[in-house]
DNA sequence: CTCCGGTGATACCCGCCGGGTATCACAGTG
DNA sequence: CACTGTGATACCCGGCGGGTATCACCGGAG
């Protein structure tokens, strides 16, 4: 039996709702359907791939080796298709709109992101002959690989070590080192550098916490949900932080930097599904390296 | 509406089938099924993303823009589906069979590529505490990553610039020159070094051609199916190849292999799909490394 | 011990849709 | 003009995806 046929779409939706919620009845609830036709869905499922994908324990469920597979791998198959759909209901509105078949990218940016570098390159690109039009999708601090890897993006701009470039094709632009940021008064802020370790304990003055993919990590300081919030608190004298260098360019009067020396370079990169064969994306990555 | 929603696992198989063939007859006999249905699907298909896939021209069909899109975006989205419910279905039979929980991993190799890498892989590997039982699946001369993406292998060693590693996370293990191989009596066999350009069209030696993804490159020499073959055209002064430096171990008494100058490196890599999360493979990458 | 609340599973029914067969509409070709 | 081969249409049927009602089971409160 192909392995191809084992596996619907609605299944995998169906079952990865599950894993998510543990509970039957609220993923059923997630699913806009009924308990009962979810259980025998899942049944099926696991009768056709002839494994048993979740442990039924009175009191809930959990998942068993099988089912953990499954989470991961769905998942990323999940995403896959309804990047497919996705792109290839922008590539038929593209072609049907501008007649031209003037393609149309999305690029994802980190909102708080260098401009700079943004500007350069898309002036740069709308200069190549026959550019497309590129909307600037701008994700939170975090989640661009999540855009690439469902379609709501084409191209991204990505910050290692902060984001992984694992499964995508990837051109390095830029490379910078880290600053911390603290409010202009502090004794600290006369010093001509600091080291991570410095930084990470100042007593009174916590390191700002912000999330990756919707989890905080623990300590003292403020959870931090924008950069005009995060500006505003350091300017305060509540907390301080470490950014890329670029990040200098929307300091204020009332903050200080300092260049940090054992802080792992921040790297930007263009990066794009392995799979892309769009011209146009091609010509965006060649002008992006140019720069 | 929701993306994923737009996209069923069969609807792919259809389209990818009709995008194949370029005939929705033939199609719907691949499919195993009548050929009207097979319409039906299509346009159904077509109407939910609200994109035109296929260009219905009286004698057979051809692709539109968004219909490129899809055969690619598509088939990647397949891939991973059957990646998902092989991946699965291996991890649920060897909880049942093994009782240990003892993982199985699947190794694919190209079947010419070096014995003794492999072999210092393997016994380094089952040293290792806990280590997963290694299933070695030799691929074509190509093919690993088509492997790799549909889920019937979970490891392999690719050698760029052979194969791209595009999507997939890597480590490098091994790097070596290359060197052209040709009959021992051959003038140029006595020769310390040669270059590509030498190598390319040596009167009356013509170089072997061998396949990538099924499809032979044009040119007057013979085309290869095996190693062994390919030993006996160059032993009888019928034909002349380049290969990694590895390949000095299979080489005969009749043969003779020259340094190349100016050939590109053959890196051997191990790879993975990025998305892996399995504690037996990351053992096997770490020994492969430490190699 | 008993009853209750909450879990997933079962039983049963219905309407839709995926698949089949027969046929059409159309274009190129002899 | 008849014939061939294309995909589209018309129509029918069975199965399956979804619904409601209910069960079986267990843990905890009283």
């Amino acid at each position: 039996m192909d392995p191809a046929d084992l596996l619907e779409t609605r299944e995998l939706r169906y079952f990865l709702a599950v894993a998510e919620e543990m509970h039957f009845g609220r993923a059923a609830e997630r699913l806009g359907m009924a308990q009962p036709p979810l259980s025998r869905a899942i049944q099926q499922l696991e009768r056709r791939l002839g494994v048993r994908l979740l442990e039924r324990d009175r009191r809930g469920v959990s998942l068993t080796r099988a089912g953990e597979v499954l989470v991961l791998e769905g998942r990323a198959a999940l995403d896959a298709a309804t990047a497919a759909a996705r792109r290839t209901r922008r590539a038929g509105e593209a072609a049907d709109a501008a007649a031209s078949g003037r393609e149309r990218l999305v690029l994802a940016v980190k909102a708080a992101a260098s401009h700079e570098l943004l500007q350069k390159l898309l002036a740069g690109y709308a200069e190549e002959p026959g550019a497309a039009e590129v909307e600037v999708l701008p994700s939170g601090l975090c989640g661009q690989g999540e855009m690439l890897r469902d379609g709501r993006a084409d191209v991204a701009l990505m910050h290692t070590p902060f984001n992984s470039l694992a499964g995508f094709d990837s051109e390095e632009l830029m490379r910078e080192g880290q600053i911390a940021i603290l409010p202009a008064g502090h004794p600290l802020a006369a010093r001509t550098s600091l080291s991570l370790a410095e930084v990470r304990d100042i007593p009174g003055l916590p390191l700002a916490r912000w999330s990756t993919d919707g989890v905080y990590p623990p300590g003292p300081g403020p959870e931090i949900h924008d950069q005009t919030q995060l500006a505003h608190l350091i300017a305060l004298g509540r907390t301080v932080t470490v950014f890329a260098e670029s990040a200098r360019a929307w300091l204020w009067s009332e903050h200080a930097a300092v260049p940090l020396t054992d802080a792992p370079p921040v790297v930007t990169h263009i990066v794009w599904p392995a799979h892309s064969r769009s011209l146009a994306l091609a010509a965006l990555v060649r002008t992006a390296t140019r720069l």
